[in-house]
RNA sequence: GCGCCCGUAGCUCAGGUGGAAGAGCAUCGGCCUUCUAAGCCGACGGUCCCAGGUUCGAGUCCUGGCGGGCGUACCA
């Protein structure tokens, strides 16, 4: 193929343009959002139609009247208010396929980045409390915005950052004595401001475990920093263990006190008072961050001579500088907002870009369960734990939750939706697809044929026989596109040949969720392919037919298609399983446990159960249980809601 | 008061460089003798919060409202 189809649209319309007295005017090539407005589509008659005051609709006739015919384009058509739609034939819209085969685990990956370092700072949560769905929404952001980075040619470097000193760490250490002393029946309640969760009760216990009645009458400083150091060292493995499981690994944990102990906050103190924009009021010691559009000045040392949060803060994205990460991205809950323009103000009092750091800020997680909002608070000692989340859910449902939505926008995360029907969530309609072309691949390796009329015993042997015979050409590497005519199928090959685009604008704009509906997307078609071609409703259609040339060319579309599905499940952090297994609780059935040699009956008879009976109102169905249980390997839904509740 | 975010189908939400209104759930109706029905096909469902403006064209951009969320510390 000489040129693009794309260019050649270009070219052609161009000169009509110019035939038509518009010479200048820009011909711009889109792709419409639906595929009935066909592969490519310009808008050119209607910016001509004003200039040459005639209507849209006819200047777009004219210009395609002028246009003739274009290779590699099988039909035009004007539609709609003057759009003039091109339809590619089969073998130009399936002519991404080769490509895709060929990058394999690569496919989708571009070199945006040219090889720079980025940083992707998220979580950073502090230790005095396990983390919550807040910090499970940035795990899941931060680490797949991180990978669409790496996709997109960056180098990432995950960092998590943690204050592991200052006052709440005194208050959790307070409410820790407050809880060992409890143990021995004594009466020191936690202090009103300190941290009230069972979490302490269980620090406090372990610490006891740990040390017996040591620091039992020990009221001194050295007991309550032992208690310090331990909460601290225990909250810390907490938290690493809870993100190991929830599928995130950092490069790098960077404690605040470092700041202090590298005498970095001093340096920053001494390097903004060099540029003559502090000052002293009421005794504190004042920024002029207004100088940078700041709502109000910042007080950098309070008037008792400690710092406020802002200095480290501002130390801190100076060791990211100067550790060489330029760029720099932040992934933060939106209730901190109102800190990123005086971080940035203060770091361009140093001389850093105004856009350093990037933020990104994601809108709070709300969670209702039983139609009502849990308030999440460290202090009341109430709230919904990732970890309790990966355990109700899964961790793969969870990510997926948490990036199908804009960061932007508010996330209501329905514990009893995810937990009676997280097998109808769209991750596992994407894993399933994946799963599906898994299979069918390995029937198309065996030799498996389908179809009416065809199914003499001998033919699968055949076909098997000709495999081997031609070694790797059954799998389809070098087969015809052309011959993937119909709808579905070049439905299917023009969005696979979109994942690379999808997979730069969702970096660029730091939006896993582009990726989400690219997959959903793509699964679906895949889907109904898939359907078009079974054997009970369309054999001929099927990527199993007898026609060697046409089934080649299925079977390169069905590889391609699965390695952009497990792409794209990649950039997200997700699995791509070869096989999903449907499990029958022994609810239903009266104690059949069903694995993998599942008779087929029992799955229908439960599948057909399910549908037929919605979950009632007290508690969940036998239906409901079943569709919890297909999620695999999991509690029932009605144990776990017990724990939920005990949760 | 001021700042940031949100407002799209009954519900939860996607919507690219401004271009032709979408998905899932819910409801209703079809589809398993043969590749996994965790699926597919169809129907129903819209004042894209309101009012102006820019534009050949606005869910998208601009201005002003209305409603909701979050913030607005010499807290951490």
């Amino acid at each position: 193929m000489s040129a693009e189809p794309t260019e050649r649209i270009a070219a052609s319309l161009e000169r009509a343009v110019a035939e038509m007295g518009a010479a200048g005017v820009q011909v711009r090539l889109e792709r419409p959002r639906v595929g009935s407005h066909g592969d490519w589509a310009s808008n050119v008659a209607m910016v001509l139609a004003p200039k040459l005051g005639r209507p849209p609709r006819q200047v777009a006739e004219d210009l395609l009247n002028r246009a003739g015919e274009i290779e590699g384009v099988d039909r035009a058509e004007v539609a709609g208010p003057g759009f003039l739609n091109f339809f590619l034939d089969a073998g130009a819209s399936g002519s991404a396929l080769p490509r895709i085969l060929d990058m394999g685990d690569r496919y989708g990956s571009g070199d945006e980045g040219a090889g720079r370092a980025v940083m992707v700072e998220f979580v950073s949560a502090n230790p005095t409390g396990p983390l919550h769905l807040g910090h499970g929404r940035q795990a899941a952001l931060g680490d797949a915005i991180a990978r669409l980075l790496e996709w997109t040619g960056w180098k990432a470097h995950r960092e998590f950052y943690f204050n592991d000193a200052g006052g709440q760490i005194d208050r959790l250490a307070e409410s820790v004595r407050a809880r060992f002393q409890q143990i021995f029946g004594r009466d020191e309640p936690v202090p009103e401001n300190g941290y009230h969760g069972e979490y302490v009760a269980e620090i406090a216990a372990a610490f006891r475990e740990r040390h017996g009645d040591r620091y039992r009458d020990d009221r001194t400083e050295a007991a309550l920093e032992a208690m310090r150091a331990f909460a601290v060292a225990r909250l810390r493995q907490e938290h690493e263990t809870g993100l190991e499981a929830f599928g995130v690994r950092f490069d790098e944990y960077y404690p605040e006190t470092r700041l202090y102990s590298d005498g970095r906050v001093r340096e920053t103190i001494q390097a903004l008072d060099e540029t003559g924009l502090t000052y002293r009021q009421d005794g504190a010691c004042w920024l002029r961050t207004t100088r940078f559009g700041d709502q109000k000045d910042r007080v950098m040392v309070k008037s008792d001579g400690s710092p406020t949060y802002f200095l480290p803060d501002v130390a801190y994205h100076m060791s990211k500088w100067e550790r060489g990460f330029h760029h720099v991205i932040n992934v933060q809950g939106a209730d901190h907002h109102s800190t990123t323009d005086r971080v940035r103000a203060g770091l361009q009092a140093l001389g850093r870009p105004p856009e350093y750091p990037e933020y990104v800020l994601h809108q709070m997680v709300t969670v209702e369960r039983d139609g009502q909002e849990i308030r999440f608070s460290k202090r009341a000692g109430s709230y919904t734990t990732l970890a309790g989340l990966v355990a109700e859910v899964g961790a793969e449902v969870a990510r997926y939750f948490f990036l199908m939505r804009r960061p932007e926008a508010h996330l209501v995360f329905d514990l009893d939706l995810a937990l009676d029907q997280s097998e109808k969530n769209p991750v596992y309609k994407v894993q399933y697809a994946h799963a599906r072309l898994c299979q069918l691949l390995d029937q198309g390796a065996k030799g498996v044929v389908v179809g009416r009329g065809t199914q003499s015993p001998s033919a699968p042997r055949r076909l098997l026989d000709q495999g081997a015979k031609k070694g790797r050409d059954l799998s389809g590497a070098r087969a015809d596109p052309r011959l993937l005519t119909a709808a579905a199928e070049r439905d299917l090959a023009r969005q696979l040949g979109e994942f690379p685009a999808f997979v730069e604008r969702a970096a660029a704009n730091r939006a896993p969720q582009v990726v989400c509906a690219y997959l959903e997307q793509t699964a679906g078609l895949v889907n109904s392919w898939y359907q078009a071609g079974h054997p009970s409703r369309g054999p001929e259609l099927s990527a199993l037919v007898g026609n060697e040339a046409l089934r080649n060319a299925r079977l390169t579309l069905a590889r391609a298609a699965r390695t952009v599905l497990r792409n794209g499940l990649a950039v997200l952090g997700l699995q791509a399983p070869k096989r999903m297994h449907r499990e029958v609780p022994d609810v239903v059935g009266g104690g059949v446990g069903v694995g993998q040699g599942v008779p087929a009956e029992g799955i229908v008879a439960a599948a057909v159960e399910g549908r037929a009976r919605p979950v009632a109102d007290g508690g969940p169905s036998a239906a409901s249980r079943a569709r919890s249980a297909v999620a695999g390997g999991r509690p029932s839904a009605a144990s776990r809601a017990q724990s939920a509740a005990a949760g």
